[in-house]
DNA sequence: GCGCCTCGAGCTCT
DNA sequence: CTCGAGGCGC
């Protein structure tokens, strides 16, 4: 590679012509790699090629070419497993802990169906095995993809490893063209033990319990590995399917079985709660004996049809039900309570455990909420309700909420020591020293040293730099709490001038323990990929609270551009002015939300701080929406009462897509409103500014054809 | 006042 | 991955 002209000497002429040259470089580069398996250029050339790219960029946002290298994602796969984006969401679902709670989930149905109370109603209930979800696509027969669930919408393609299952056949004969099954993958306790008598034996590490080595060996890169591993595999659901399975659960999962797949043997057909919850009783206590771990029972309307009227919350459908069996205690000392100060200045308390084993991890640490969780009173006196009066040195009883999150669910007074003394929870920050301030009718103490806060300011950095915000590369929460420790990046604006700040410095990151010449110019370019970053990521990004990842995207789509949002958060005044009026239009965004962007803004240190970031980015706008031919573009349209056809957030999504904007309110601003069943006061109020009003198939119709 | 959602914070192991 | 707290909309 030649020696390059520095990037700020470039005038906009050169850069144009750079960019070019760039673009195709690493066009071809990319095409070497994945067409021969044998790359050209080397890593680190190739690195600094898009590296360099994406610096010009930042100072040439104008520039930034169709096929921007920098736009392409993973042209080199990264290490790992390759993304798979689901046919169709492989959801969670919700829980029952108490009989109060499965008769609740059988009322609610009925309510929603407008069923009666004696109207028959069945119901599917099987148990729920404690493995890990995996989705089987079949294509005429074929098994063409095998992928975790991940976060739902993305997970994991790990084909060639469960092509190693016998439990999942490779071959389907009979089954509908498009066919995706989903179901769990486990290991048997007798399997379980087998194998961890063997890795001991060869010296390698064991599993704490079978699910962890369910979920180890699935995810192994050599599928050859996976082979050696017994795992096995349940059917109990489906995703897209070319033809329906059957008119009912039951009658489905029979389809599934004589297609070849294992079925849960202990799937049966209830009646209603009676017989849901004897059934419940019934699987628990063969719990013991049925060889594999369960973690309760998943109850299902049996009728598809119904399934379909019910449909989907966010995250979960309405039509079943996971009934957890009680979670496993155990009895250990509390040692001390330590207080973390998070990102908003939260105090939150945990607990030091002397260690203890609880389902299967060994567990030392515990959370314990807030001050009133742990107290037995309030400093006024009245009783809390769920207030323990825990103390440092009692005997407590730990269980894992939801089998992950370790919790004190007792305290045992009879053990507890007589100098025992209540725990004085801190009224002055334990980083800072700052005052820390429970607001009125607030469960949470919050330090008030802001950003002066180190505490506060290492979990701001965290943040920033985290997933869902600049994700970025080599950056993760050890290294910035290093970074910030040496006093290298003390907010996110100086992440974006490490490299030049360090110049020589760059000696002391390398002869730090796990840095290197290469892994530090990997940071660099990982630093420089993210000058260029999205409206809502930055949004989020920031740290304001209550603007977590979908309010950040809200905002984001509503303004388009970080200029317009700035200007509007800038301008807004608290509960009043165009600007304020418009923030509160935006449907999501209330009174607290709006007050806490606002005051954020209007702080001269972090707005200090916000500028200087901002003006080492590209900040892309929101895609514009094509309004080509559409009769809604830029009109504000707001929708109430029951939409029947659509959910509100697809109503939501669709309207911003043919270049609306969705209000939550009526005003004089308003251009359409559309109206479903049970529409109240909106309704009336459009009437009386002789706003225009359409139900929701004259919508419908109005945006056919679009 | 209620249902639904989002945020923020917690833990362990990979 | 899950929970409690609390915000938003009806």
């Amino acid at each position: 590679m030649k020696d390059d002209v520095k990037v700020e000497d470039l005038n906009r002429q050169q850069a144009e012509a750079e960019l070019e040259r760039l673009a195709s470089l690493i066009a071809a580069a990319n095409q070497a790699y994945h067409a021969e398996d044998a790359p050209e250029i080397s890593d680190a050339e190739y690195d600094a090629l898009k590296r360099r790219n994406a610096a010009i960029e930042a100072r040439f946002p104008e520039l930034i070419r169709a096929d921007s290298p920098s736009a392409q994602i993973g042209a080199r796969p990264s290490e790992g497993f390759a993304k798979v984006t689901h046919a169709q969401r492989m959801l969670s679902l919700g829980n029952a802990f108490e009989v109060e709670d499965v008769t609740d989930f059988d009322t609610g149905i009925r309510k929603y169906l407008g069923l009666g109370p004696d109207a028959p109603l069945r119901y599917t209930a099987e148990p729920k095995i404690d493995g890990l979800s995996l989705s089987l696509r079949y294509e005429n027969g074929e098994l063409v993809q095998a992928a975790t669930r991940g976060d739902g919408s993305v997970g994991e393609n790990v084909t060639a490893n469960a092509r190693t299952i016998d439990d999942i056949p490779q071959r389907l004969s009979g089954a509908p063209e498009v066919l995706e099954v989903r179901g769990e993958v486990y290991m048997s306790h007798a399997d379980f033990a087998a194998l961890n008598a063997r890795q001991a034996d060869s010296g390698d590490k064991t599993f704490a319990n079978p699910r962890n080595a369910a979920a180890g060996s699935l995810r192994q890169l050599d599928p050859s590995v996976t082979r050696g591993r017994p795992l096995k595999f349940f059917a109990y659901s489906w995703g897209e399917l070319s033809e329906p399975l059957g008119k009912t659960q039951l009658e489905a999962i029979e389809r599934l079985k004589s297609l070849g797949f294992s079925t849960n043997p202990l799937t049966r057909l209830c009646d209603g709660p009676q017989e849901m919850l004897a059934h419940y009783a019934d699987i628990e206590e063969q719990r013991a004996t049925l060889g594999y771990d369960i973690d309760g029972v998943v109850y299902k309307v049996d009728d598809l049809a119904l399934q379909a009227r019910l449909g989907f919350r966010s995250t979960t459908p309405r039509w079943a039900i996971a009934h957890k069996f009680p979670a496993e205690l155990a009895w250990t000392r509390l040692e001390a309570i330590d207080i973390q100060v998070g990102r908003t200045g939260a105090l939150s308390p945990v607990a030091r455990l002397q260690p203890v084993t609880v389902g299967g991890v060994v567990v030392s640490n515990a959370t314990l909420h807030n001050e009133d969780y742990i107290a037995g009173r309030s400093a006024s006196g009245e009783e809390i309700r769920g207030g323990k009066d825990i103390r440092v040195g009692d005997w407590v009883q730990i269980y894992r909420a939801g089998d992950v999150i370790p919790k004190v669910a007792d305290v045992d007074l009879s053990k507890r020591p007589p100098e025992a003394q209540p725990y004085a929870f801190p009224t002055r920050c334990p980083e800072c020293g700052s005052e820390a301030v429970r607001e009125a009718g607030d469960a949470v103490r919050r330090c008030t040293g802001g950003l002066i806060c180190p505490a506060q300011a290492v979990e701001k950095l965290k943040h920033f730099v985290s997933r869902p915000a600049f994700d970025i590369d080599g950056l993760g929460a050890k290294q910035v709490e290093q970074f910030h420790a040496d006093g290298w990046i003390a907010e996110p604006a100086d992440i974006f001038t490490l490299q030049e700040r360090l110049g020589s410095g760059l000696r002391q990151l390398k002869n730090r323990e796990g840095w290197g010449e290469k892994s530090a110019n990997n940071l660099f370019a990982a630093i420089d990929e993210r000058r260029r970053i999205p409206l809502g990521r930055l949004i989020f990004a920031l740290g304001i609270r209550h603007v977590g990842e979908q309010v950040s995207n809200l905002l984001a789509r509503h303004y388009g551009t970080w200029e317009a949002f700035e200007t509007a958060v800038r301008e807004a005044e608290p509960l009043e002015g165009p600007a304020w009026d418009e923030l509160i239009s935006i449907d999501g965004v209330g009174k607290v939300l709006a007050t806490s962007l606002v005051t954020t803004f209007a702080q001269a240190n972090e707005r200090a701080s916000i500028d200087r970031l901002v003006g080492y980015l590209y900040v892309q706008p929101v895609a514009a929406p094509k309004t080509e031919g559409s009769p809604v573009a830029g009109k504000t349209v707001v929708f109430t009462g029951t939409l029947e056809k659509m959910t509100r957030a697809e109503a939501k999504a669709r309207a911003e897509a043919l270049g609306a904007k969705v209000a939550g309110s009526v005003s004089a601003k308003t251009d359409i409103l559309v109206a479903g069943p049970g529409a109240g006061s909106k309704a009336k109020k459009a009437a009386e500014l002789g706003i225009q009003t359409l139900d929701e198939d004259g919508w419908l119709a109005l945006i056919a054809g679009t």
